[in-house]
Formats: C-alpha cells, structure tokens, sequence
DNA sequence: CGCCCGGAGATCCTATAGAATCTTGATCTC
DNA sequence: GAGATCAAGATTCTATAGGATCTCCGGGCG
C-alpha cells in the first residue's frame, strides 16, 4: 500500500494561483527532487539527529552532482532541518529536548486555535472536501499497528489535516508558519503514542465539525482541547514520571 | 554615509551560544556574503520588486562564480525575498498589495503581543540593554529628513527593536516568525510615514517601561497599540485620503 | 489588425576539476 | 595515563564548461 507517494508535493514553495497563469507545468527540476527526497531521508529518521548530511555522499546516493545537492540543502536549513557549519558540512538537526517539545506546542497553541477559527470562516467547498477527505483517510487508518510504517501513514495524516486547515484561512503567512512548525514536530518523533489513534482521530472529528458548522470560537476550543491534549500524549510517551 | 557595514551579520542563521563551544569564528564562505548583499539589494528596492535576479548577471556584479549565487538565491527563496520558476529564474518578490499587508499585520498582532509579554517575563540583563540602546538611537536619529538614508535608517532601526523583543522572550521559534514577518515588512515600503517617526518613538518607549516594570500584561497590550497605529499610518501613507 | 509560429540569443541547469579547509588517527611529551 | 602536535585522508568550497530550456522579436496567416 501507501501509493500516494505524491512525489511532486513542494513543502511550502507554491506559487500563488488565484489570478496568475495557468500554471502550465512547474517542471521539475533536480534540485527539487533532491529537497524532496532528503526532507524525507531526515523526517523518517533514515538520516538519523545529529548525524553529518554529506553533500558528496548525498550526491553519489541520489547519483546526482553536489551542486544541486548543495542547492537543496540550503534550503533544508532555512526550513530548519539540517544545520551547518562553515566549512564542516551539513548535520541533521537534534532531535528535540523536552524544553523544546513545550515550546514547539506552546507556538502551536498561539497559530492553530486561530486557523480553525478562520478557517471556520473562509473555508470553501474544495477545502471541506479536503478536510473531511483526511479525517475518512485516518478513520480508516487506524495507527494502532505496531509497525513503524503504519506509525509513519498515520503522523502523515495527522500533519497533512493540521496543513489543510491552515491552508483554509486564506492566509497564506499563517499556513506557512504552521507548516514550518510541522517539520519539525514530526522530526521529534513519530507516532509515540501508544493509544493515542482513536483519539487523536476523534478530537479532528471535533474540529471538522465546528469548522462545517462556521463556528469560529467552537473551533477555536476544539483546536485547543486537541493540541493540549496530544501534547500530554507526547509527554505520556517520554519519560515523563521521573526521569526514569 | 552608512559606514557601519558589518558584513559578518547572518540574517537568522546563527547557532546557538549559550553553552557551546566559544563559537571559534563561523569563516565567512562566499555563499553567506552573497545572500547578505542580496538580501540587502532587494530590501533596499536596488532590485526594484518583480524585476528578474539572473544568477549570472548577479555574479558578474559580485564577482563571484554563479555556483554560491545559487545556493544564497535558494536560502533568499525561504525567506520569502524572491519567487523561482522552474527554468525561468528567480525573480523580486511583488509589493504587498492592501490585503497583504493587512494580512501581514494580522500576524503581527498574533505574535508580536506574546512576544512583548514573555519578555517582560524572561528578558535578562544584556537583552534589555539591548532594547535601551535601540530606543536610544531612535531618539537620536529621529527620521524625519526627507533623505532616502534617514527613512531607510530609521526603517532598520524599527525592525532591530521588534526583533531584539522578540529575542528576549527566550523562545527561538517565536523570535525566528517574528524575523521572517519583518523580512516582509521592510519589502513593502521603508518609512512611508510623513511625521510618524516621534509617534513610533513614543510608543517603543511605552513598550520598552512595560518590560522593564516586568508587566506583561501591559507590555502586551502595548506592543498591540504600537501595532493597530503603525497599521494605521501605513494606511495613511499609502493611497487613503492625502499625503502630508 | 490581431494571433500564431519559428529562430537567435540569453539564461538556466547540471556535471566536473582543482585549491583550501576540516577531521581523524597516530605519535610524542609531560 | 592524559593531553598536545602533526600528517594523511576526506570533504567542502569555488570556478568553469557544455547541454537543455526559456524568452524575445520578427514574419506569416486568418
């Protein structure tokens, strides 16, 4: 399964699209093909945290050149994925300390609450169909096998539901914000939750159905019962009692 | 005139100081000077917006191989500072239109409270130096002439206030947003405001007490005062009733 | 008069090579 | 035994060259 691999999905580098061309065909180009393959190599930990990103590496694995290589992960840094140092190359970003886990949920809880209330608000049919689309995906995906690719499915459509709601608003700044977070939430960890399908899939339900209902402020509450909620989960799956 | 280059400053690419190494000395390499004068040529309209950026007309004019140009093109890129088209080049991001800098402000408003609050909460001694220093150079350097350089000096002055607040509440994804926002900023128009120059003093320095007091309360509801006026006057200044 | 088409020029994209720098391991000294 | 010194290897950084693509402009056709 999984043969949505989507392999043309550019993170947060669309074009606007409202009045412009027709778009004819953003070829792609290898620089965006390598972006696109290392952002996965480092989100599915199969470049491990702090481990060197090596351009000439890279480029042999991708049997490319360095220089587009070196073109991606430029932009990877900015994205906040890999870190460099001068002369010393590229290293995959630590992954995160329970300081920086709070502190990636407390920005969460200041820019979702707000894009489910606009998005509540400025949603079109398109956008509800998205939305209603990936909760029906995850109703059907539960995440409760103990494999590492179901894991992997289920955080997808966890971060890809939270991406389709900011994309609601209408504001393309906030969208990009909350995309930008999501990287590096799933570098933290994927799918640490031991129950935490059902709910998870429960509390979107919740928001979903706020957002169909245009209810701003319910959507508001919903957002925010859901992201304190799966931060205690987070929590739960750490070492959280103690440091034990 | 501006004899305070300082071409080592990295836009918001610096690493972490606080208990790492005595940072050795980050070798400026080609690629970080070029994104800094790029970056500097479109936040100046040098690069008027909408006008092509050839990576090799670029590196002509630096004196530089196109091979870095591409790589700090690709970091301007995440910035938001220049659009690509896949084997059409790059190009100066467009000036905000009316609802843009709306929507810009509405971010700000989200973000730019919080960050007002946290740093009364966490600034230490050396960030509120910081901030005193800012607001007394403002005071000096009142930017009110009708030269080109005093509105852009001035301009930057605003930019490093809001970013040295943001810095001070300890949180590095906070502070980070709040840069990029004012990346955007700084694009739409450099101190269109015919008298506001006073008005912007006087209510840092309102947001500056508020923080020193450790009132976050009200260092909040500052920064949103400070925040619904420059709107206001932004607005002024563009095509609303007449100019000054 | 407007639209479509084709070719010259310029630009981008990718690959490769050489110079400078960092990293690693072994050796030497205290 | 611990720490510093130094050389070999690997890697990064920059420049250059060739192939592919897009843009622009002039001519033909409806």
């Amino acid at each position: 399964m999984a043969d949505d691999d989507a392999p043309a999905r550019a993170g947060a580098h669309e074009g606007p699209e409202a009045d412009e061309g027709p778009s004819p065909r953003p070829r792609q180009v290898l620089a965006d093909s390598v972006y696109e393959a290392v952002k996965a190599m480092v989100m599915d930990h199969e470049i491990q945290p702090g481990a060197r990103v090596g351009i000439e590496a890279l480029a042999r694995a991708l049997d490319v050149s360095p220089t587009p290589v070196r073109e991606a992960l430029a932009r990877l840094e900015s994205d906040g994925l890999v870190t460099k140092r001068s002369l010393a190359g590229y290293r995959a970003t630590e992954l995160l300390t329970r300081a920086g886990l709070d502190e990636l949920f407390e920005m969460r809880l200041l820019l979702e609450p707000r894009a489910a209330a606009l998005a509540a608000r400025n949603a079109d049919d398109a956008d509800l169909d998205a939305i209603e689309n990936l909760v029906e995906q995850m109703r059907r995906h539960p995440g409760t096998g103990d494999r590492y690719a179901v894991y992997r499915d289920f955080a997808a459509l966890d971060q890809r539901f939270h991406d389709t709601v900011a994309g609601a608003t209408g504001r393309r700044l906030l969208a990009d914000a909350v995309g930008r977070l999501h990287s590096h939430l799933h570098i933290f960890r994927l799918g640490s939750v031991p129950g935490g399908g059902p709910l998870t899939l429960a509390e979107h339900d919740r928001i979903l159905r706020a957002i169909l209902r245009r209810n701003p402020d319910r959507a508001a509450e919903a957002m925010r019962a859901h992201l304190t909620a799966s931060l205690d989960r987070q929590h739960a799956g750490r070492g959280l009692p103690r440091g034990g």
